[in-house]
DNA sequence: CTAATTTATATCGTTCACGATGCAAAAGTA
DNA sequence: TACTTTTGCATCGTGAACGATATAAATTAG
């Protein structure tokens, strides 16, 4: 068959894209509550690892285009989650730093991984053979993060 | 520690969601002269295995909302890729059918999955490593489908 | 020290992705 | 047959994601 090769059936890539939504998903039930989304948390994993940062640092973190985040980040200064202060040695910078209720809500968040786990387990597939994945999609990011450079 | 969990380096969902991101731009190159987004180009591989399908059934194949692939259609028929027709046993169903340009693009499409192995081949990461992620991730997709419709 | 360049962020336009809602056709029920 | 429910698709609003572009501050070059 010639066009055996475009058979969605034989696609990587659309599983990837796939999972990807489909675990977005199965957030929802505890970051709704919370009032958050999930690029909204992670941005918040960010910060609860160490505060006060510039827009850029963030950004690069979670490897996503600083014209993404910067509303992201304006959203999440509207729901009072974080505040954005001018930097002080480089004026362009906006550091953005954890407001209490941005500090407070990792007490809230605290058990979220725990609770996917246990989602994930419950219907069929193991957190081990998952975890399994991590190097690899570790190697692919690597990987994909140099094609985006290189023309 | 006790947030440990909830560093970002811990996390396989934020290694999926970033994957897939980058993999999508990673069809760039090889889409955008033919004018297609990812999404788009999935629509295409649906259509080009099976021509004339309802809007449900491509978005069934695709894991998508109706409500997200309507739009997605509409600007395809823009486009000038696909056409739309009421359904004649059925007048609510919208039947998607491939038009000439719908058609003959899988020949210039032909070339794009192997162009991606070979993109990824180059920076680091095997194929075979790669596709060994694949029973995991069905697994894990078949598991998360189920989870979104038990409450 | 002025001019050119780079850097950090923001703004704009387009395309997803999806929850909520609307609507008309079909299917099921009384 | 009339009525209710379901189904298939569309519309609307919001939040990403990102290319292109803008702007001001910092850095470098001349």
């Amino acid at each position: 068959m010639e066009y055996e090769q475009l058979k969605l059936e034989n696609q990587v890539c659309f599983r990837l894209y796939t999972a990807a939504r489909l675990t977005m998903g199965a957030y929802h039930p505890y970051l709704d509550p919370l009032g958050l989304t999930y690029p909204q948390y992670l941005v918040l994993l960010v910060l609860w690892e160490q505060d006060k940062q510039p827009v850029n640092d963030i950004a690069h973190k979670l490897l996503l285009e600083t014209n993404t985040v910067t509303p992201l980040l304006q959203r999440m200064e509207k729901a009072g989650l974080v505040k954005r202060t001018k930097g002080k040695e480089d004026s362009r910078q906006r550091i953005v730093s954890l407001t209490k209720k941005g500090i407070e809500m990792r007490e809230q968040a605290k058990h979220i991984p725990e609770c996917l786990s246990a989602d994930i387990i419950k219907n069929e597939g193991s957190v081990e053979e998952i975890s399994q994945m991590i190097p690899t999609l570790d190697k692919l990011i690597e990987g994909l993060k140099q094609t985006e450079k290189n023309p």
